[in-house]
DNA sequence: CTCAAACTACGACAATTGTCGTTGACATAT
DNA sequence: ATATGTCAACGACAATTGTCGTAGTTTGAG
């Protein structure tokens, strides 16, 4: 029912998971030309780090074209849950709430944003009483 | 009157600067002894560790004794802030909300830690409009 | 005084990561 | 059909990280 657990991604591959998850399947080069935004990279450093992806089942590759296709293997919410788990565990001590402070005090605090905050709270108090493993939203990262 | 920002620091290193904030200055000996949850390590691994630390300016060292007393440099706020922009911007695109549902989503959802996180959200509603910079609380990691 | 234990410093090493350059296969426009 | 451009596949390489082993020094016990 659950992917065993894929390695964690590093930098340079989240950074192209995000095109993946943003596009949908694409070729490298729509990949690399829209992935450059931190930093100008080579053409076939974005081509083997996808090729290292592929190997490690981070994502999946259609070769039927010349112009092979990658998709992303990972669901973005997946992703995002272990990044914040590995982070919970490795910088607060797995508390939660230290880690929710930190996350709003970083600039980001919208209205809109601790609105839906607190709608998610209620939902949460209301519905899954212990564990929670529902997949609740759709994409967009 | 801000340290300018710091390299962030490496799992090896945040797990030995846990240790320093919360035990305060200690020597190399006492670190290793109580870093060793995950795997366990050769004493010279973690004093390398250590070493470089000091280089990078993220732990004090004192040499007055032969046993070279260890202090973060950092404080603990200040780097899980750190990090936590860091995922921010690299997993979550920005938005502190995706962030905040992710990390409720770890089992970690007691009803304390939610009843915690109302209250600063609604502290955060009220009081700082902006930015917030201020210490909040007392060490334990 | 002598010898063992504890400590720092230093160098070596494998593994990983990100980065290119080159090569050879294809495709396409002229 | 030839030349130009695109593409995947390698191999090479520097930098970083984590890991030890060893050497040399200092401390302290007997």
């Amino acid at each position: 029912m659950s992917e065993k657990s894929l390695p964690k991604p590093t930098e340079a591959e989240l950074q192209l998971l995000r095109v993946l998850w943003a596009r949908g399947p694409s070729t490298v080069r729509d990949i690399h030309e829209n992935a450059g935004d931190e930093k100008e990279t080579g053409y076939t450093t974005t081509l083997k780090i996808l090729q290292k992806m592929a190997e490690k089942g981070l994502v999946r590759r259609d070769e039927s074209q010349r112009s092979h296709v990658y998709e992303a293997a990972v669901k973005a919410e997946q992703t995002q849950r272990q990044l914040v788990r590995d982070l919970l565990l490795r910088a607060f001590g797995g508390s939660a709430a230290r880690l929710v402070v930190q996350a709003l005090s970083e600039k980001s605090a919208s209205k809109e944003e601790l609105k839906e905050i607190r709608r998610i709270l209620d939902e949460m108090e209301k519905g899954a009483p212990t564990t929670n493993d529902q997949e609740m939203n759709g994409s967009r990262v």
